[in-house]
DNA sequence: CGAATGTCAGCACTACTGAAATCG
DNA sequence: CCGATTTCAGTATTGCTGACATTC
């Protein structure tokens, strides 16, 4: 690298590789590449993380109004609308005024809905596999270890 | 990730946690930590991420026509063009074009563009630190490992 | 009134596509 | 003509902010 001369102010041995691996373009790499096969997968039946992770919220908790789906997600108030618009259109949810509440809706799923969570849940699974292809049980183990100790120092739950 | 059957017996047949920590899920989770923290910083002093990863290519192979920085960085080329923008308008690099192919224009990074470079480094080491507190050598090295050979299964270099 | 809720408009960054214009 | 390069226009997803009306 040809720098003009006098350059450089200060002591530097910066020739170590800017482009190093850092561990955060380790995992926005990795991110990328896992996020893309996620959408890809999920895309293939018009669905989108969005849409799993309401479900499957909606599965485990059980209706819920759209403020308690964005608490329980991650997925921000605004962003909640949009996506129930979409399961509502697919016919994979119901969204009702509350009526003890009028404030409120109540988001249902549908048994559509259910079945589209099976789908969904069934093509995570197979691009988890997809993924940890190369790792055996007890890496995968520290995988999970290292980035759940992440994440927990990062502050838990972030977005989705 | 699968457990065997029966494990996690929930009151009723769904019980298979849905928002099961899948490895995607997790992935996401740390990269979205990551990366937020690296904006935050990095947006500190007018940067974003594409800003060193060009300038990092730049300090590394010498000047270089915008495919050249496309295909090292993995910018896509209509991107390229945007960043170099920024570059340019900020005074850390400079285009012009090549006399030998006059399809081309040769990228040169600037001496304020060795001095921000150097600067992106320091922010991205305290980063790195930031992100890697939890973690002791062993862990990190496992984490850079583990990493790595994902990276390397999904395919390589992928985007940025 | 103050707080919660749903909704809309809009921004920024990343990833990615398509096409036009130029030059080899 | 084919192919490479630059550039522009535009799209989708995610993450996030601000504002507004309604209702509690």
């Amino acid at each position: 690298m040809d720098r003009p001369a006098g350059t450089r102010p200060g002591p530097r041995g910066h020739s170590p590789a800017r482009l190093r691996a850092q561990f955060g373009r380790l995992l926005g790499m990795a991110a990328s590449h896992s996020s893309r096969l996620v959408n890809e997968r999920l895309g293939e039946v018009g669905a989108r993380k969005y849409h799993f992770a309401l479900l499957a919220t909606l599965d485990e908790y059980g209706p819920a109004s759209q403020a308690e789906l964005s608490d329980r997600t991650g997925i921000y108030r605004s962003d909640v609308v949009a996506a129930v618009n979409e399961l509502v259109d697919g016919g994979y949810a119901e969204r009702r005024p509350d009526p003890a509440d009028r404030r409120r809706n109540v988001i249902t799923m549908t048994e559509a809905g259910n079945e589209h969570l099976a789908r969904l849940d069934r093509i995570l699974a197979g691009v988890n596999e997809e993924l940890l292809a190369p790792f055996d049980e007890r890496e995968r183990a520290q995988l999970s270890d290292l980035l759940g100790r992440f994440n927990e120092h990062m502050g838990g739950e972030p977005p989705l």
